[in-house]
DNA sequence: TTGTAAGCGTTATCAG
DNA sequence: CTGATAACGCTTACAA
């Protein structure tokens, strides 16, 4: 029945220091309007009995969570894992805790988290990519819950994001491609069907074909699921054509590592016999054999920018600002000159 | 002051039912407890006003929060995003959620964090490792707060954890280094100074070595902070030397393919000059170049199982169960004989 | 099966 | 500067 020694609450500290829980809540959260003496008495007294505030009663009076939730697809990419890594760091500077959930690329999960996260108080949120349900942002409004967009930069959406131009980081990768002679380039992506910013990638290849004369509609994207077997089954498909590309173009460094090791296996050398590209830059883009051209993305700067936008979305009530973040192309040796045909 | 349309509680839904909020919160919590009819006009009318529960209001009645606390290192490094990302999909199929919080190694912040956390309501702490001061258990035993361990396996400590014996793993790693005729041995490890999965492998390393009949106090270990740069620096320290050592033990593949990428950069051939072994086989591991010698660590299997102990811990307020993992030894490229002295 | 009403531990308003 | 006291929104005996 009697669970022994039970938890102290306000009331313990405010007996144990013969004053008011009003004045124990001040000398906690506003100690300057409070008489020196009285809070060090309390204060005392709350070491004494080693309280911590009830967080759950401590939202309910004062509406206020300290809470961020974000909702990424999966940490297992380097590229969410790092950015969410410096969110965290940066809402931990500031006083907030983050509440993690991944959806696996799964819309409804998505939903689900969203909603489930908005009725634990989460007092903003942090979302990857436009592409959702317009009933989310409904939902949102109504409960009344700023959010962020991230990963993605993009002037013409309706709320702010914080992220890079999908769409002409991919374009500029392209023309580089472009430029050591390929005419035969096929792009392997992730699934477009609820996510904008491979939409905007592919978008940049066909902007960087069009530019260069040739008929962008011809551009091929063979689609992938997230994983590196996948990517290397998509990649081997190619490579058995009777007229293969002479460039691959991938949606990310995940999709590209998983080309590059299914060509060892195979025996085709890279760059020699087909080029590769990635996007993102992480790690891995580094130390893959050789080592791959791709887009660099500022992920941690990314999360960190985030966390303060998001934070004063919160704290000040304002609609949030837009960030663009540059990215930038790293030349390495996975791309070079088509093989003559 | 009206902030327009304000969010909808469960005494909204129970006027617009027409029923008592305690039947709405039945509807909600113990449907089968309720008449079909009138669970059914509660639901309709939930559905209507869109209302979400308060998660604030939920947990100080119900003494409950379904969320659950992971402290971390750091979520950079795939190990613990791997499994922290199985942690939370096991957590969520069971109804809880991540709260998540990292501590780049920092005890001071740790502790800050575990604080917190058990403030927020938190039902349950997952932490890594037990190397922590002592209070912190006597406080989460005070605030009768259930916490688990893992990433490490420890019949010998006082709780329960879910992981892999580091030290005899570690010592699985050496033997087959040992069995190839290895003298010159070197490690490079991160701190020990916090924590004791480092100190078991560095046991690991000596327990084979005593094994092996070589004086075990003779192993140099090197210090390394957790980055690749850093484990590239100590690693040209040694092979700078006079006498270089013919193996090098890193105490994880971040650190071990910091080691391969600089020898690269120096020229030096791995494992023709001098072999390199790490511990996790992360992704990493494989696509380095040569691919790591390395202990398997089911990284995704211990965060699920974790998530379904901790749980059960939870809800049926036992003290929890140890939970040994195996490991497996890859042996790849980077480990051979060492060169003709 | 349903309703009533007493908490849960804070914060915030308003007096003093 | 300090103290009462009314919310905050929900769960859960207990009663009907």
């Amino acid at each position: 029945m009697a669970t022994g020694r039970s938890i102290p609450t306000l009331e313990d500290v405010a007996r144990g220091a013969g004053v008011s829980t009003a004045t124990v809540s001040r000398s906690l959260n506003s100690p300057e309007r409070v008489g020196e003496k009285t809070r060090d008495r309390v204060l005392k007294v709350v070491e004494q009995l080693g309280y911590t505030p009830n967080f759950a009663a401590r939202v309910m009076a004062a509406k206020r969570s300290f809470t961020v939730g974000a909702i990424i697809p999966t940490m297992e990419n380097a590229i969410f894992a790092r950015g969410i890594q410096a969110f965290q760091e940066e809402l931990y500077r500031r006083g907030y805790i983050l509440l993690v959930s991944s959806f696996l690329y799964d819309p409804t999960i998505e939903k689900d988290q969203i909603r489930n996260m908005v009725a634990r108080g989460a007092d903003g949120l942090l979302l990857i990519g436009h592409d959702r349900d317009p009933d989310i942002y409904t939902y949102l409004e109504k409960q009344n819950v700023p959010s962020l967009v991230a990963w993605t930069y993009d002037e013409s959406a309706a709320r702010p994001s914080v992220g890079f131009e999908n769409r002409s980081s991919m374009e500029k990768l392209a023309q580089e491609v472009l430029k050591y002679g390929h005419k035969k380039i096929v792009a392997i992506m992730g699934s477009s069907k609820t996510n904008d910013r491979v939409r905007q990638r592919i978008e940049g290849i066909k902007d960087a074909l069009a530019q260069h004369g040739s008929n962008s509609e011809y551009l091929e994207v063979v689609e992938s699921t997230h994983d590196v077997e996948s990517a290397g089954d998509a990649f081997e498909a190619l490579m058995r054509r009777k007229s293969p590309p002479t460039a691959i173009i991938c949606g990310n460094d995940v999709l590209a590592v998983g080309a590059v090791q299914r060509a060892r296996k195979l025996g085709i050398n890279i760059p020699e016999n087909v080029s590769i590209t990635g996007f993102d830059d992480i790690e891995l883009a580094r130390i893959v054999n050789p080592p791959l051209t791709t887009v660099h993305v500022p992920h941690r700067e990314m999360g960190r920018r985030a966390a303060c936008e998001l934070v004063d979305m919160i704290e000040k009530q304002v609609p949030g600002n837009s960030i663009e973040l540059e990215t930038t192309i790293m030349l390495r040796e996975s791309l070079r000159s088509p093989p003559p045909s």
